[in-house]
DNA sequence: TGTTTATTGTTCATCTTTGAACTATTATGT
DNA sequence: ACATAATAGTTCAAAGATGAACAATAAACA
């Protein structure tokens, strides 16, 4: 009779889990929202944030940090440099790597788009103590290093 | 001087949500992996799930739960319809309304994602207490709730 | 009742994302 | 040096997601 195996629902770290997945797809929509006026989307943010804190890095090194595949920032980069929010130069030893930096202009908008996502962060954790919220990070920075390389 | 407001990444809130992203985007890519030889992908999963846990309910109930467009959903479901994994029955009342509900065969495939799923979730939450991990799912819901009528 | 407004689901054009195949370049091993 | 592997980036076709416009139906209300 034990048709149904114990159900995902009964187990707390399933039901905790599936509140970790909403909020954050709930974040994304929101950050989407706020971000239009600046005609900005949060996979072009994920790529200044990114440059900003690594000028220099590749675009496989792009890749790998925003999780996604080298295609996908191939066809995301063109754009950005069209708007001259970022340049795009080759590396002078090895002359396959493309090496990317913000301009000035990248890095204006950037802040502009950092206050927006900013706010927006601070409502929703608005809830958290600080120990809570480092406890939360702590917990997803571990879950980040198993599943890295599972 | 002070051209560079406080920066993002010394706000611990800002720093701790960027890793809630970053685990929530990999565990769902690593999902979507696992997943593949059931040849079902998470936004799948996702359907089966609801319909098993709200039977007959609405495209535009499950579009609500899902966080996307109505459209989506037209799109999605005519692909686990033909493979007989759930049915659509116009409701008797509101001819306007389809009921959804997942055969037998949409059931029993569910199961077997959901063991894929929470063996996953296992692995990755096996570093949490079960206090930590009911905390976290507490503020996660919270930053849902906050946010879904932002 | 009859008219207006809302709601449900679909269609369609557009944009994004993805992965495999490809080119060019560098590294490795004999 | 030479052949073989690996790596960086691009191209392209296919799949996914999105939102506006639309048809059918129901609700609200005069």
């Amino acid at each position: 009779m034990n048709n149904k195996q114990e159900l995902p629902w009964d187990n707390p770290r399933f039901r905790n889990w599936v509140a970790v997945a909403r909020a954050c797809h709930v974040l994304e929509r929101t950050l989407a929202v706020k971000l239009a006026p600046l005609d900005l989307k949060p996979a072009q943010l994920d790529v200044l944030m990114n440059l900003y804190r690594h000028p220099g890095m590749s675009q496989h090194d792009l890749a790998r940090k925003l999780l996604v595949g080298r295609s996908n920032i191939t066809m995301l980069l063109p754009q950005l440099e069209a708007r001259g929010l970022l340049r795009r130069e080759g590396d002078e030893k090895d002359k396959r790597i493309l090496r990317l930096a913000l301009t000035e202009a990248g890095e204006a908008l950037l802040m502009q788009a950092l206050k927006v996502h900013m706010a927006l962060i601070e409502k929703a954790m608005s809830q958290s103590t600080p120990e809570q919220c480092d406890m939360i990070g702590d917990q997803m920075r571990k879950i980040y290093e198993v599943l890295k390389e599972a």
